[in-house]
RNA sequence: GGGCCGGUAGCUCAGUUGGUUAGAGCAGUCGACUCAUAAUCGAUUGGUCGCAGGUUCAAGUCCUGCUCGGCCUACCA
């Protein structure tokens, strides 16, 4: 086989938050494929890095008084510990704070500048004056130009799911701050994408290196094609790639007191990473990068699809890098068929999870989970105990488990006995459970394994061997079925190191022999000295799943004092600017009876909802509540409503003001209800 | 509204270019064994392959329509 020359990255990790279960999908897919390749023989290299730059950084390292270096730090030093708690193993580990980025950025923009591709654009943002920074459409926050709602984000309104711009907005507030931004206008640096459009369609659609699913994608919303009729070719736009000050990364040398944006030197920090290691191991940074002889693979999650399979080739193509090979993307993680939940504890932290839990489990269950589609990935609490304990349990380690005792006396035999062809079956196995690990099919390449192991115990059961072992005559057909017993399990153990790197040191140690190489599983280990047999892993203790889980909720809700109560939602929606009491008095809320709702079809929130002050007195309101109450529910029910508003046109009618509810939204709405004695058409104030 | 993906046993999924009686693991039931971390082995229950049409000698697989779920994207404004 040809040595294949291979650079893996996984997706750098920003340095704002801690790593999650979410996250290790990624880390724990990519080190998988990594370790597979390094046993193949192939040469491989993965690097990744904290990705350090933005406005979030800056801003959180004011808050905490002190340097965004000294925060990133602290972060990464982090990061790389729960890494290392799951075995997740980089061949080098950067950040995008380093020098050789800082170096790489100047040389790809000096590229791209050349190229012809860099243009100024006046940019009209709203301005924090007391964080002095200009402000990213998440961190503003003010009512909905169009429906009114307070408290909703930038760019769009969670309420009536209307788009506009931050500057828009009436009452906005930044979040960091709290402070009235203002508008300001300031020169920005744009790459014009466009003009690589007919290389990124191309690329993108060669079928080569991204899953058909993102290749429609991208085609569908952003290139378009050429005489299609109903997806006809679009323009790319322009890519905003600079921010003005104050800003944390790097500044942009031709275009003093501004910073490249944190999205333009992440990526780059691939290179840098690279660089980094090639230093420091005597490398040639052009062969890894500038040679159509290395492959370079992306794993990414799909929520960086955009970036990474447009303007990083756009970027890579123009300063004449080679182009990712493959961007392998992936689903998000779910938990009991729902968004990992910090209130349910399935918000679980790395460092959470190592106090309660073995690694190798999380890592054999994504094993099993995993395909190549970007498809979300669903973990259950339940499964993940069973097939832990089933297969690698029950199955693998019980293999080695059952025989290494009665094989420690007398060692292995001295040549491999007749075993009907088990050994050579798995040993052929071997090259489609690679073929499944090589398409990141590894969900395939576990139930291949699995099926090894299982003709291992088969065989142990055909054969009795605890019988054997009662008559001393019959010892050396004892050590042959032991012998035949442990280098199936030792096979199963080689297929499945990429997953279990602890399980493969610890099987090389039992039996005296490291696993180095893949092809270990070609070729029958025999005359080795067997070791006393430790458990190699236990099964998993649902109490500790348990223990996990519940550390892993945020809010204690056993004190019941209200000082335990979370700051949290305060801190995610800070209190509006004060009002006098006559503003307070031109809002006329009433108590109001909901005499009919109806489900409006072609709404996706809403509920139409028929509201009666008293006598004749009726409004039609639509409600966004549609995904937190049935409509029968609500029937009868007193409910408060905001009884002077401006009528609003909808597509489904017209809506005669609102009904007062509380939290997010979506499932997690509450309809504030009147108590006892209130009567409709009565005003609250 | 548009796009993409999916709907196969109670659960998680596999089913290659259409080709015999639709498979695996887990769970369930019965039995065997006792070497092993209450592990293992054998047997067995269980499916109108989302629904309805069509193409074909033959459809889980191809085509059309519908329906449900997920994700993305938009609009009503």
């Amino acid at each position: 086989m040809t040595q294949r020359r291979i650079l893996v990255t996984a997706a750098l990790p920003y340095a704002n938050g801690p790593i999650h279960i979410g996250h290790l999908v990624e880390y724990i897919q990519t080190d998988i494929w990594v370790r597979f390749q390094k046993l193949r023989g192939h040469r491989c290299v993965f690097v990744c890095a904290d990705d350090t730059h933005g406005t979030a950084i800056m801003i959180r390292a004011r808050q905490e008084n002190r340097s965004e270096v000294e925060l990133i730090a602290e972060m990464q030093q982090r990061h790389e510990a729960d890494f290392a708690g799951f075995d997740i193993q980089f061949d080098n580990y950067g950040s995008t704070n380093s020098e050789e980025n800082r170096r790489l950025c100047g040389e790809i923009w000096a590229a791209v500048t050349k190229a012809g591709l860099v243009v100024d654009e006046d940019v009209e943002q709203l301005y924090d004056p007391e964080a002095q920074t200009s402000l990213a459409d998440r961190f503003v926050r003010g009512t909905c130009p169009c429906c009114k709602t307070p408290e909703q984000y930038g760019d769009h309104c969670e309420k009536c799911l209307h788009t506009y711009s931050p500057t828009e907005l009436i009452d906005p507030k930044s979040t960091l701050t709290g402070a009235v931004p203002e508008v300001r206008t300031s020169a920005h640096k744009f790459i014009e994408l466009e003009q690589l459009h007919d290389f990124l369609d191309q690329w993108t659609q060669s079928g080569e290196h991204l899953q058909t699913e993102v290749a429609n994608y991208l085609k569908g919303h952003f290139l378009g094609a050429e005489g299609d009729k109903e997806n006809p070719r679009k323009v790319l736009r322009n890519w905003d790639v600079t921010r003005p000050p104050d800003y944390f990364g790097f500044e942009v040398p031709d275009f003093p007191g501004n910073y490249w944006y944190v999205w333009f030197d992440a990526p780059i920090g691939y290179l840098a990473s690279t660089k980094q290691w090639c230093d420091r191991h005597g490398e040639d940074f052009d062969q890894w990068w500038r040679n159509d002889a290395t492959e370079v693979h992306h794993f990414i999650g799909k929520d960086i699809t955009y970036f990474h399979t447009l303007f990083w080739p756009g970027m890579l193509k123009s300063a004449g890098y080679n182009l990712p090979t493959k961007v392998h993307i992936h689903g998000f993680l779910t938990v009991g068929g729902e968004k990992m939940s910090k209130t349910k504890g399935t918000f679980v932290q790395a460092e959470t999870y190592l106090k309660h839990l073995d690694p190798s489990y999380l890592r054999y269950y994504y094993a099993s989970k995993l395909g190549a589609k970007l498809d979300d990935i669903d973990m259950n609490l339940e499964e993940f105990a069973a097939k832990v304990d089933s297969d690698l349990v029950g199955k693998v380690v019980n293999i080695a488990s059952r025989s290494a005792k009665f094989a420690q006396p007398s060692g292995l035999s001295k040549t491999y006995p007749e075993d009907e062809g088990l050994f050579a079956h798995a040993a052929g196995q071997g090259a489609d459970i690679a073929v499944a690990y090589e398409q990141c099919e590894y969900n395939k390449a576990m139930r291949l394994i699995m099926e090894l192991a299982a003709n291992a115990n088969k065989y142990w059961d055909a054969k009795q061997p605890w019988l054997l072992r009662k008559d001393p005559e019959r010892a050396a057909e004892l050590q042959d079925v032991c012998t035949v017993a442990l280098n199936l399990y030792r096979q199963v153990v080689v297929y499945l190191a990429p997953v279990l790197p602890r399980l493969a040191q610890q099987t090389g140690e039992l039996l005296s022999s490291q696993i180095t190489h893949w092809d270990d599983a070609q070729t029958p280990l025999v005359g080795v000295a067997v070791a006393p047999f430790k458990h190699l892993l236990q099964r998993v203790n649902t109490k500790d799943i348990a223990a996990m889980t519940e550390e892993s909720k945020e809010a204690p809700t056993t004190t019941p004092a209200s000082s335990a109560d979370s700051d949290q939602p305060l801190l995610d929606e800070p209190l509006a600017e004060e009002c006098s009491f006559d503003d307070f008095m031109k809002v006329d809320l009433r108590v109001a009876r909901v005499v009919n709702a109806e489900e409006v079809p072609d709404a996706r929130k809403l509920v139409k909802l028929t509201l009666s002050l008293g006598g004749d007195n009726q409004r039609t309101v639509f409600a966004g509540i549609k995904a937190a109450y049935q409509p029968e529910e609500l029937v009868g029910r007193l409910v408060v409503m905001v009884a002077n508003l401006a009528p609003r046109q909808m597509k489904f009618g017209l809506s005669e003001g609102m009904i007062i509810a509380t939290g997010p939204g979506g499932k997690d709405v509450v309809l504030l209800q009147p108590g006892e004695g209130a009567q409709v058409g009565q005003r609250v104030h």
